[in-house]
DNA sequence: CTGTTAGCGCATTCAG
DNA sequence: CTGAATGCGCTAACAG
């Protein structure tokens, strides 16, 4: 291995002096600088991270925190983050919690471990705070991405839950829908909990009826199981029976869209449904839900931003909140007009 | 932070104590080992990964190099790595080379400089083999998954890619196709060159012909366009067009079914398409394209299981290779049967 | 079974 | 503008 020593002898200078020509730190006269650097790359030169940051606490390595990086959503933020991170001359650590706090748990303490810079963190629900204050506690910044939790002041990248949630609703009273269930996450979950009340101001808003029979909570992850969940309500009675589904995530509007399918009920005739999130448009077929496309690749590299910004103290004092908007798609699955 | 140092004057033994302790190395009373602990919890220690690292040259960290994280494909491998990884007390480092040498190359200096104990890789081309050396000239163990590289000594966790690209094209033989063509990757790829080859040898076999026109490159990113080169299959002559296409990929065989219909060529009456790997169905409704479906999680965790296991020497001196199967799922794309 | 010594490679003092 | 000394936190090698 090849260390600074090893260029100080070979260029006639001490190791201080090699060590200012990398980091481009003092002054250093054009001369030896040019020297240095031609024995540097004479030799091959490639700094030893592990003994730069016992010395400089720095390790230019950021963590991306997740539930689960085979869900498009997350695999886009982690292409942004990545993107930024390279860019910035940091390195990209993953991590998946699997939505599962003791998990994140001990990850956050691998990454203290480590000495990561920073964390860019989707929590897995609001007891996550303990793990982000931890993270505090050994002066690590993170951002938080998709879900905030209350108190914890930090840098936010965040989707607009009411504003999408409202107008995802709004276009299902316009198609003359009244009785409108919803079928999300965990509410212990920033976003579960801010389209949940969302959903709730929106049908006061339009003075429609509330059914505690029609506010469901599944999960966040692929296998999120909605069957029971409808059975329920296709079991009220008829004039009870919801006759459209707000999915609060892009798995449960799918397995929401196969289940009525598989039960011979008509999406959009029956029931309608209008979902939170989209899934990548692979096939380039007709895309069949309604949904809501996040930008999912922003959160990712303007998360890494704001959290380069902060490592480096290069960010304002006062935490930064990034909301970005959604794009609404109005497709197949919500386009049958009621009577009313 | 705390350190052994404070651990051990609080526990009143020796640094090196505690560092036994921590490590499970050498012999330890009972009753010291309980002390130690105690302390250890006591004070919510965490290790500094960077000490360690620099006198144990090592620092339980794996990268994983893909091309794209955005391709399900290798979205599913870091899943299977990172669980793999996480299960074994390592972390994961994500790397995108874009399908490009140079930029592989500037993440491998990175990692190096990092101190990784191992690569888990997919090069970008055949050329990427001086980067992977430059791993080896720093004594870092690495895995090639999904694509070897000649000459190159070392595990790897590869697709049977003769196998199923011969019974893709099998199938279609059966079906009654005598002038198929392919649209493949460069062929300075592995996977590439080895699917290429068992095209020619499958049709010989078959004794069916073979027609330059038929053969085209394009590449393995999400928008490879096809446009031109299938434009130009379906200008030669009634009796030279191919009635079937062998798609070397996912994103190909997608983009020539799009790009297919949008002509108004029908699949599969006109023109049949099969396709190597596949995408996750999310939607739960029938898949059309007819492809072979890869265990990519298991080229994770299995790449991940080998790369440990040398890390660790617990390893054979002979390189090992796992060829992993594919499974092939007939469908619509290619569900018309011809006349001969 | 436990402690002492030394050094990993680098950057932060402080001198010159 | 440059260099020497020192220590970051930990562990290998040796002593006891």
């Amino acid at each position: 291995m090849v260390t600074i020593y090893d260029i100080a002898k070979e260029a006639n200078v001490s190791a201080m002096t090699v060590s200012r020509v990398i980091n481009n730190s003092g002054n250093i006269s054009q001369k030896t600088r040019e020297k240095v650097e031609a024995v540097i790359k004479e030799l091959g030169y490639i700094p030893n991270s592990s003994a730069r940051s016992l010395t400089s606490k720095k390790t230019k390595i950021l963590s991306l925190m997740v539930t689960d990086i085979t869900n498009p959503f997350f695999t886009n933020i982690a292409r942004g983050a990545e993107d930024k991170a390279m860019q910035m001359g940091y390195q990209l650590m993953l991590c998946n919690s699997d939505e599962n706090v003791d998990k994140e748990s001990k990850y956050i303490d691998m990454l203290i471990s480590t000495g990561t810079d920073g964390v860019l963190a989707a929590p897995a629900n609001d007891s996550s705070k303990k793990n982000l204050q931890k993270l505090s506690k050994y002066q690590i910044p993170y951002v938080l991405i998709d879900r905030y939790i209350e108190e914890l002041s930090c840098d936010q990248v965040l989707s607009d839950n009411e504003t999408t949630t409202r107008r995802l609703l709004e276009h299902l009273i316009k198609q003359g829908h009244r009785q409108i269930a919803i079928i999300n996450g965990p509410l212990e979950i920033a976003t579960a909990r801010e389209r949940h009340n969302a959903y709730l101001k929106t049908l006061n808003l339009y003075e429609l009826p509330i059914n505690e029979h029609w506010i469901h909570q599944s999960h966040f992850l692929r296998d999120s199981d909605v069957s029971d969940t409808i059975k329920g309500m296709l079991e009220l009675p008829e004039s009870e029976q919801p006759t459209a589904i707000f999915a609060t995530s892009n798995f449960i509007g799918i397995n929401t869209v196969k289940y009525l399918k598989e039960n011979h009920v008509k999406v959009p005739e029956d029931i309608a449904v209008v979902c939170y999130d989209s899934i990548p448009n692979y096939l380039g077929t007709e895309p069949f839900l309604t949904s809501a496309e996040q930008p999912s690749y922003n959160f990712g590299y303007l998360g890494a931003q704001l959290l380069i910004e902060r490592i480096e103290n290069k960010a304002p004092e006062t935490p930064r909140k990034i909301v970005l908007p959604s794009e609404v798609h109005f497709r197949e699955s919500s386009a049958f007009k009621r009577k009313k």
